[in-house]
DNA sequence: TCCAGCATGTAACCCGTTACATGATTAG
DNA sequence: CTAATCATGTAACGGGTTACATGCTGGA
């Protein structure tokens, strides 16, 4: 008798957290503290979403947890994927990747940035641009301690992955540069 | 005695959907038709939450309707924004721009990718470059019909706004491809 | 003493998607 | 005759954020 697989679909959030415990084991804690800030350019979720998200991957099978002693007054709960687990993330990388809708709000201004006058929507265009480049600085330094660690060059290291990641977000805001070096020229032909 | 000028926050769909209003007027089902389908790179919304938002922002006063005859069972309604609503709009357009999170599946693939094989990485990548290059150039067709048509360079011209969102939706696939093709050069030293 | 950090969890709420419902006109 | 398009709306549900709750340890 094979064992029940998983009928339900894995939601995004159940895939990123898989996807962590396939590099190592953790507590909900743990994974909360590394997905609450969106430093990293991969997910976020707050502590809330995650332990109820872990209690439904355990359900369904693909992840266990074994109690721990803790600091706190509860039991921590150290979390591994199990065979399904990591079977489940293979299967769902080998199948065609889902559209994105991205609502990202510099693009409502974006939309609207016709109605303020050049020099305002100048200032603006600065703003973004500002926040930009300070993300910019800093996933460039991440992705210089991946370099420096020469673990990020092995495609079957963890590292490979975290690289992948923060190479993504650096070409991101490269883009989100170059277009507001664009749209800052149209408006200084305007103004000039 | 003043108007009672919106206490509430008007959402960023709200936003949205006033700053095309601020366009030009229209009814919540031509809304929905140019917002339903995310092909513009600008703002996707379903005519279910479109409906329930224009009702919401014509409480608020930010908008007004008036009927028209239409075509099937019910009288249309066509929205304008009112003159609290333009203000509202420029408000939003001076405030400090808000954080964004993106939660890209993309990024959640390239976080896993580690786990495949090397050459099935590469298809993975192939597919997500296939659908970036897709977007160019239907974005890029855009871009040369609002430069054709030239009002797009006039900074207060709304095409100007239809002109930055498409820049900004071609700049992120090139970025997205630039960064295909640096994952790809890492897997190949790889594999070769 | 008081605050930060550890370590869970629950509940209320908002936003977005999917699906249900209605009924007229027009093109095939 | 049938399907698509016009043109609204409601309801159920899932994902995400914010806030509430508990209680221990270690440092200022």
């Amino acid at each position: 008798m094979a064992a029940v697989e998983s009928t339900k679909q894995v939601s995004a959030l159940g895939r990123a957290l898989l996807s962590v415990l396939c590099r190592r084991e953790a507590t909900g804690y743990e994974l909360s503290r590394a997905m609450s800030n969106s430093t990293d350019y991969f997910w976020t979720a707050r502590h809330s979403q995650i332990y109820a998200e872990l209690a439904r991957l355990e359900t369904a099978g693909l992840v266990r947890h074994t109690d721990i002693a803790a600091a706190g007054p509860r039991q921590s709960k150290r979390y591994a994927v199990t065979a399904a687990g990591r079977r489940s993330v293979l299967h769902w990388l080998r199948t065609e990747p889902e559209a994105h809708v991205d609502r990202d709000p510099v693009i409502l201004r974006a939309h609207a940035l016709w109605l303020l006058p050049p020099d305002e929507a100048l200032e603006v265009l600065a703003g973004i641009e500002d926040a930009s480049r300070e993300r910019l600085t800093l996933y460039r330094s991440f992705e210089r301690e991946l370099d420096d660690d020469g673990q990020a060059r092995t495609a079957s290291h963890p590292d490979f992955g975290s690289w992948a990641t923060v190479r993504a977000g650096i070409e991101f805001h490269q883009g989100r540069l170059r277009w507001c070096r664009d749209v800052r020229r149209r408006l200084q032909q305007e103004d000039g």
